[in-house]
DNA sequence: CGTGCGATGTATCGGTCCGATACATCGCGG
DNA sequence: CCGCGATGTATCGGACCGATACATCGCACG
């Protein structure tokens, strides 16, 4: 999960550990709360030595005037290589039942804008699914096994239930805009937003990431 | 965290790792999608290490008659000790910081029925907290840093939004009931302290699973 | 009558990720 | 001038998962 999200974020822009994992937190802030570095050094590394990811040299243009005075030491700075984002686009196609639990849902999602509409909605639909089994076996516990439960443990399965019904209307939705060529909920209209180089998506949902 | 599920769940009953397993899955069935065996069993054999349980012989009355025929080989039975019932009490006492996060948050939950009502206030209201904590979090991305993320990261933020505010909301209902003294959101009615050691569940809501 | 399949049951292994910890630099306010 | 919070890199032990292996039991279907 880790790894997708890196080589998802790295292609945005290179960035240290640092800085991953700031956008990462704010990108993901609705299901994870931070990842750890006890995760995130490792899994660079691990990336690195399977050669999707590059360290690039820090201060890119005008390095000269001040060599070494505040020397900046530290700050390693990753990029993706042409390797990582055929890596990525592999992991994107490939959507495992792991794509489908909490995590990986999340994930996956955070990066719809750079996956094509087939493989959202075979996600989206494979969500779905994962959901409405998740809530079958809650109603069958609390209509069948209510009795031998606690008060407490019926409250939070039944909180859990609210919480399947809703996301999975959530999906619906998220499938209808699909299935109608739309970008998610919202109006959104404009998209003329100060959208600067890197990501522009053409105005309804598509996103072509590009290949080489 | 599965520790202390398991040492709550021996309270009830003695019980072999596949029925621990199930049970719960049946309890924890809301915040958790099934505990790996591949994590249950090395902790059953830490906490049997540690003497919080220890092997109970199968077979427990009338064994004699059918010795060896069908001979019930395998089928590890583990009960709970005194020690570790120390232990649940103490894990229950010390509510840190992990003790708000999803899935620590649930199991302390599903545990209430045997938590006091003091310790109950304060992990709810910890919850809270951290939740309001996220919520702050994702309104501050949404609103801030929206134009820098794309529609789908956006859906997603909101989405999660959308259910830190329901779960403040719930967590405020549970906050009032406890502090009115009645048990949670359902009538529901009783709640007349037995507490007795092992288990002797006065008629509401207490459980009561018994074994062949 | 057998045979195969799904439930019951115990167990290990490799891998991912977290939490705590350590350490070093920088800018700013008191 | 000194401390403190943000920035920044890194490791270690431990918790937990997913895949896998293996053995038994009952019963449904041919």
């Amino acid at each position: 999960m880790l790894e997708f999200a890196i080589l998802g974020l790295l292609q945005e822009s290179p960035m240290h550990g640092y800085e991953l994992r700031k956008e990462l937190t704010a990108k993901l802030g609705a299901i994870r709360a931070a990842i750890s570095y006890g995760s995130l050094y490792p899994t660079l590394r691990r990336l690195q030595a399977a050669g999707w990811i590059t360290e690039a040299a820090e201060t890119p243009a005008t390095a000269e005037e001040v060599p070494a005075l505040t020397s900046r030491r530290g700050r390693v700075v990753y990029k993706i290589t042409a390797e990582g984002k055929e890596r990525f686009a592999q992991l994107i196609a490939q959507a495992g039942p792991e794509t489908y639990d909490d995590t990986g849902f999340g994930v996956h999602f955070a990066f719809f804008a750079r996956t094509d509409q087939a493989t959202r909605l075979r996600i989206l639909e494979g969500r779905r699914r994962k959901i409405e089994e998740r809530r079958e076996g809650l109603r069958d516990v609390l209509g069948r096994a209510a009795e031998r439960l606690d008060a407490y443990t019926l409250e939070l399965q039944r909180h859990g239930l609210d919480a399947c019904e809703r996301e999975v209307r959530w999906l619906e939705e998220l499938i209808a805009n699909e299935r109608s060529g739309r970008a998610p909920t919202v109006p959104h209209t404009g998209t003329a937003g100060g959208r600067r180089e890197d990501n522009s998506p053409p105005p309804p949902g598509e996103t072509r990431n590009e290949r080489p």
